[in-house]
DNA sequence: ATGAAAGCGCTAACAA
DNA sequence: TTGTTAGCGCTTTCAT
């Protein structure tokens, strides 16, 4: 089988006697061509498998069809599960779907965007680390930040801090006095929404918080960072994530540890995998999906801004302090 | 700030009081054109930080520089490392990286296939369950199938069959005489391999083998495969992945089932996790971040086809039967 | 070494 | 309702 030449608006145009203008138009504006001129020329379209190029339409329509998404990391299950969804909006919107993966890379964000800004109708910046702050990256292209609100842009923010709230206090109804809290990535605004309520409804009920850095958002940074935990003398642990909190359960049982009889557990997010656990884990359950899925029509409608909101679920990997 | 009209290479010439030609040429034969000019020009492109149109380019010399990734499922932890590796293959060498996620639907991957084969330069094909079937889908468009040997196509391979195999023996030489198979996807080849080893090396060391059906290749389904496992009185599980083999683990341990105690557990692929669950998972080490990059490699030198292999680790989830 | 001109495949005025 | 024309931004002969 030769390269076999591309079918063209004008092959088809031949083919239906007619001008390629007027396939053109029977393709965009249906209405405008007649009955019959357009029912011969959708038939010749499909017998030739005719797919108009889509590069050629966006040199004159200044459209590309394209949309960015822009995520800290892909194998992190909240990330994979929002453009996932964004995916699907995507296609339901016939457009393409770009992925940027910048590896937890600051200035990747931006290069993506510098670089990308031509060649998409829009961005979908998942938790942006530092392209909030220099938005002149994107040009004149459209974007959605995704867990960071922005002046003047579209963003979709899903609040945790009231259930942030709850899981304190669910805790030190539980007798707990001491909280070890593992914060999230530098630049995250979920993770400093998260990380200011833990430190308010500390002050408000009493208990006492240690904050404890980790290197990455991920299970094993995690677990390793257990040490650091058992030795702050917390009995309860509130992880910025469900990656983390299931990291710090493991390491907690690799040290012999009981969760929740030595130690209560908690992760700021959710994930699939945490309602099966041993124990389940107790976290704040998030609408992934749906913040992937709002992004993406965001950006077609050039709608404001959209807030969900967590909420705590309680499972069974916190509790009373039994010792 | 108004919508800018994006710099075009006639600014550029404009500016340097050159030929559009002649831009054209510097940045792309820069041999061919005088130094003096060129660096006048290169200085240029700088100041007005111009960024050749690609779809003008593409128009004309055919590529696209898009490449396109198809993957059943991103939110599976080993596909999700397959494409961050693959992204950043792409990235080095100029390419876009498009992602679709079929949702483990066969007729997606062809609908994809045949929608995207004029707006890439190539496919990458994860785990294809359909689409190897009807490379008509395709065009004239280069594919390289991962996980998936296709006749007359580029592709990357992980063997697996040798390491399952030594997993088998490696149940076998701790005294177990049942073990449950829990099966992959139905059109997947690395679900085959598996599968067909283990059929191979029970029947040469007469363990008896009870093959489960799982929905989907997941966490949760496998966790609520349980109940069969345990009505098989098998008292070992080797799961097609090690999600699978963690959700085993999980719904094991809701029971009341020690692991490895009561029944030892063998994932057939990996996920980083795995060495730091309790307990860790004896399980099958793929590479998965070389095989994504490859897989880029492979479409651009049009190269043939990559073999690699998994070898089986024995952590703590596997051992002797102790009842 | 550079300029001139043609043309990639399509859409969008404008005419008829 | 349909045809004509121009042109999106770029690369690439072919001249010079």
């Amino acid at each position: 089988m030769q390269p076999s030449r591309r079918v063209t608006i004008e092959d088809v145009a031949a083919r239906a006697g007619v001008h390629a203008g007027t396939v053109s138009r029977a393709l965009n504006r249906p209405e405008q061509v007649a009955p019959a001129t357009r029912e011969r020329i959708e038939a010749i379209v499909r017998e030739l498998d005719f797919v108009p190029n889509r590069a050629a339409r966006g040199l004159i329509t200044g459209r590309t069809d394209n949309v960015a998404v822009i995520v800290p990391d892909i194998t992190n299950p909240t990330f994979a599960a929002l453009v996932r969804a964004a995916g699907r909006a995507a296609r339901d919107a016939d457009l393409q779907l770009l992925l940027v993966d910048t590896g937890e890379h600051d200035e990747e964000e931006v290069r993506a965007a510098r670089t990308l800004s031509h060649e998409v109708d829009g961005f979908v910046v998942l938790s942006p680390r530092r392209l909030h702050r220099e938005l002149g990256a994107l040009g004149s292209t459209p974007a959605v930040f995704v867990n960071r609100p922005v002046r003047g842009r579209s963003s979709v923010v899903i609040r945790t801090a009231s259930a942030v709230d709850d899981a304190v206090r669910h805790l030190v109804g539980h007798g707990h006095v001491g909280l070890a809290y593992l914060g999230g990535p530098k630049g995250s605004w979920a993770a400093s929404e998260r990380r200011d309520a833990v430190r308010r409804t500390s002050r408000d009920t009493g208990i006492v918080v240690h904050e404890l850095t980790v290197g990455a958002p991920t299970f094993e940074a995690a677990a390793s960072t257990v040490d650091a935990v058992v030795a702050s003398g917390a009995t309860a642990v509130l992880a910025f994530n469900g990656q983390m909190a299931l990291g710090v359960i493991a390491g907690l049982s690799q040290r012999g540890m009981a969760v929740p009889g030595d130690v209560s557990v908690v992760g700021g997010d959710d994930v699939p995998m945490a309602a099966m656990t041993a124990p389940p884990l107790t976290a704040i359950s998030v609408p992934t999906g749906e913040a992937g899925a709002r992004a993406v029509e965001l950006l077609r409608s050039d709608g404001p801004r959209v807030e969900l909101a967590g909420t705590l679920v309680v499972r069974g990997s916190s509790g009373p302090v039994t010792s």
